[in-house]
DNA sequence: TGGGGTTAT
DNA sequence: ATAACCC
């Protein structure tokens, strides 16, 4: 089932050599649309079960168990021995333990482990291709077209047995060895399957793939065949993968709030969404997410793989059943901002803004945040990761105006969340050699508190030196 | 619903 | 600053 399949083999070296012709020319121009951008090949990488592999790692007594992750009063995630007793996402611990009565629970409130083992996930399939984004702590899209392209023009004229596809092909469609897109894709699945080798060979984690054409499609054939399986798409059933969606909801893209206005439209499947009066659409949700759901409705996704490269924000955060005080809030954020300081220091990029979020208590209203924002003055900033000072106590106290800037502390209060962000981070190579700032920051002269991630610093970066 | 993340307005 | 989206 899991065996690749065989394919007729039915190319000479001349066939093959006017073939790969083709694929710049003639054949582009006919099966590309004009005006459209070249064919792609992506794959969407999604872990299985992500928190529960981590856990299952760290303690390796739990392999075999029926184990659920659990934060606060939910069961986030749980491997496949849970899944078959009955246990779900996201379900209450509760419901769990009632479904599963021998289904072992550890905390997963700390990601801390878990944002580690991902972004080596990253990494390695930067290692690839370096045109990785990432989605969560547990999926990245890679964008394989160049590299296809380079094996495809290395392939040996005389050994043709190499074009075979990698794991599921989605709906069983035969592969046309004289398709150049069908052969792309092919050479896709192979990478894909490289991927998840060096994935599990590495890491010893498992997971999924789907290899198309764009990132909506990669994304939907991933989930095809479950776990720690592979699924290409071929072009000629992107229309039966999109119409399989029972609800349009299921599309990457369309979330809750869209779905809710679709559906007042009396829009609820994919073929209504196709059908639907463009020009009412966009009358109704603005002429920019018309547009674009109404290109994914026909499986149609022009957005580009994004490099994501490190982070834009760290943030931490924690839910409370109850906060009524301003010394309970403060004693929170300070247990927030510890752990924050410690991640910045390793990142060793610099943030310049800082972020305060709260959720008050409100009894149907969902879930709404509020925040406010400020810059980090610069003398703090440049203390930041020395260690050398006490960072802690300007922060807290800039961190309480901002909540007091928020909330009237002499009125009663009863927040549920407060959450931490640092953002708008910079390099430290952004301060220029010979400018007054180079010299002023103590931790560019002298060695501080040496960045452990070490991210590819490719061109743009390198341009200060 | 947790504890994160991103981009657009 | 908020709102939408993703996991």
């Amino acid at each position: 089932m899991l065996q690749p399949r065989r394919l007729p083999a039915a190319w000479c070296s001349e066939t093959r050599d006017r073939w790969l012709h083709l694929v710049d020319a003639e054949v582009h121009d006919r099966v590309v649309p004009a005006g459209s951008s070249s064919s792609r090949v992506i794959v969407h990488v999604d872990l299985d079960c992500f928190y529960a592999q981590v856990e299952m790692i760290s303690n390796p007594e739990l392999k075999g168990k029926p184990l659920g992750v659990q934060q606060k009063y939910l069961v986030v995630t749980c491997n496949y021995e849970a899944r078959e007793l009955g246990v779900k996402k996201l379900m209450n611990v509760r419901d769990a333990k009632e479904k599963c009565p021998q289904l072992v629970l550890v905390n997963g409130e700390d990601l801390t482990r878990y944002r580690e083992i991902s972004y080596k996930v990253t990494e390695l399939l930067e290692e690839f291709s370096p045109v990785v984004e990432r989605l969560g702590f547990d999926e990245n899209f890679v964008d394989l077209t160049e590299m296809v392209e380079k094996r495809l023009q290395q392939l040996p004229s005389d050994d043709l047995s190499a074009l075979t596809v990698s794991g599921h092909v989605y709906n069983n469609q035969s592969i046309n060895l004289h398709d150049v897109l069908h052969i792309k894709l092919l050479v896709g699945s192979q990478i894909a399957a490289e991927m998840r080798e060096a994935m599990y060979n590495q890491l010893g984690l498992t997971g999924c793939a789907g290899v198309a054409s764009n990132k909506l499609l990669a994304k939907l054939v991933s989930g095809i065949f479950k776990p720690n399986q592979q699924t290409v798409l071929l072009p000629e059933s992107s229309q039966d993968l999109i119409h399989s969606l029972k609800h349009i909801k299921e599309m990457p893209g369309i979330g809750y709030k869209t779905a809710k206005r679709l559906e007042a439209l009396g829009i609820s499947s994919v073929h209504d969404l196709q059908t639907f009066s463009s020009k009412i659409l966009e009358k109704e949700l603005g002429i920019s997410i018309a547009q674009r759901i109404q290109k994914l409705s026909f499986g149609e996704d022009n957005s580009p793989v994004t490099p994501s490269g490190p982070p834009q924000s760290f943030s931490e955060e924690d839910s409370l059943k109850k906060c009524s005080s301003e010394v309970e809030a403060k004693s929170k954020i300070q247990e927030l901002l510890a752990n924050l300081l410690k991640r910045v220091c390793q990142d060793g990029r610099k943030p310049h803004t800082i972020r305060l979020i709260i959720r008050r208590y409100s009894s149907e209203k969902h879930c709404s945040r509020e925040s406010r924002q400020c810059s980090i003055p610069s003398h703090i900033i440049q203390k930041l990761g020395t260690g050398s000072y006490d960072v802690m106590t300007p922060m807290v106290d800039i961190l309480m105006k901002l909540f007091r800037s928020m909330v009237n502390v002499k009125m009663p209060f009863h927040l549920t969340l407060l959450s931490v962000c640092f953002c708008n981070l910079k390099s430290l190579n952004t301060t220029k050699k010979g400018t007054i700032d180079y010299y002023l920051t103590p931790s560019l002269s002298t060695t501080s508190c040496s960045g452990k991630r070490s991210f590819k610093m490719k061109d743009t970066q390198m341009e200060d030196f």
